[in-house]
DNA sequence: CATACGTGGTC
DNA sequence: TGACCAAGTAT
């Protein structure tokens, strides 16, 4: 993948419009749209980070709220611990970095809910530090126009993160530009399945297809599963207690799944993760909603 | 390192 | 139609 200008100036003409890349945007709005992003497309994502920032303008405003109020306004992101631990990061950054998101790699990587790859976009995408910001589609495009392989292998942080360091740019800004870039391209151009490489603006020099595009041939990715499953059953149960007002009882829960130990087992994990809580009257309800 | 963790769209 | 996929993190 070299070239870096022919990438640079393609995410110039193309970069979709997207409201957490407007420069005026907080590091607290670039940080909610990278958690609200992790697994959740971006069509699902930006309306309800349109709301949460309309709402919740600063971290010590969304750290200001209930638990069971952020995780109503979560809606069906998906994954909703997500949510508790970005109401638990608010917090913090309210309390000990007066109100305004870390900028610090280290630091930020001490907040729950962020990971490698959160706490470089967070420090690439709203401070426009260079350091490598690996994601599933950087690991992708990688994968393919620098290794000429099919698809990325399993994940091995230390080593995907050494490989885009490489490609980086110099220039801090320019290099926060170009992971952005890069990102892009794996989302619109050199997608997972059927990738547009008519339209690439790499395609010249991309070692995959140089290579012919050989078949992806590293080992089977596991598939995951979900009807049936526990998450299944925990988003059910959720459901019902976003879309009442009040705590409900344990009746009103068994409608959410029919068989009775899953159900049980999978109410009880909720309740390990504090993502419901029971009254004193034995009823059921978001955290501090009741 | 593998697995659990939501939800909905696509081919 | 059902498997695959979507800007990962925590354990």
């Amino acid at each position: 993948m070299p070239a870096a200008d022919v990438l640079l100036s393609w995410f110039d003409r193309t970069a979709r419009d997207l409201p957490w890349r407007d420069p005026d945007c907080s590091g607290w709005g670039v940080l909610v749209s990278e958690i609200m992003l992790q697994q959740t497309p971006v069509s699902r994502v930006e309306p309800i980070w349109r709301e949460w920032l309309a709402r919740w303008p600063v971290p010590s405003a969304l750290a200001a709220s209930s638990q069971g109020e952020v995780v109503r306004a979560w809606g069906k992101l998906g994954y909703p611990r997500r949510a508790l631990r970005l109401h638990e990061a608010a917090g913090v950054i309210a309390a000990e970095h007066g109100d305004v998101v870390p900028a610090d790699i280290d630091t930020l990587l001490g907040l729950p809910g962020i990971g490698a790859y959160t706490a470089r976009a967070v420090a690439a995408f709203a401070y426009g530090q260079r350091c490598p910001v690996v994601d599933t589609n950087v690991r992708r495009v990688v994968a393919r126009a620098v290794h000429g392989a099919g698809d990325a292998g399993p994940p091995a942080t230390t080593r995907d993160m050494a490989d885009v360091a490489k490609l980086l740019p110099e220039q801090d800004a320019v290099a926060a530009k170009y992971s952005a870039a890069l990102m892009e391209l794996g989302a619109l151009v050199c997608t997972a399945r059927n990738p547009q490489c008519a339209d690439c603006p790499v395609y010249d020099t991309c070692a995959w297809q140089l290579a012919g595009r050989p078949a992806y041939t590293g080992p089977v990715k596991a598939v995951q599963k979900f009807a049936g499953t526990d998450r299944q059953v925990r988003g059910r149960l959720l459901d019902v207690l976003r879309g009442a007002t009040g705590p409900v009882t344990r009746g009103q829960l068994d409608a959410a799944w029919s068989e009775a130990g899953q159900r049980d087992r999978c109410l009880d994990s909720l309740l390990v993760d504090g993502l419901v809580e029971q009254t004193d009257s034995g009823l059921f309800a978001l955290p501090g909603e009741h």
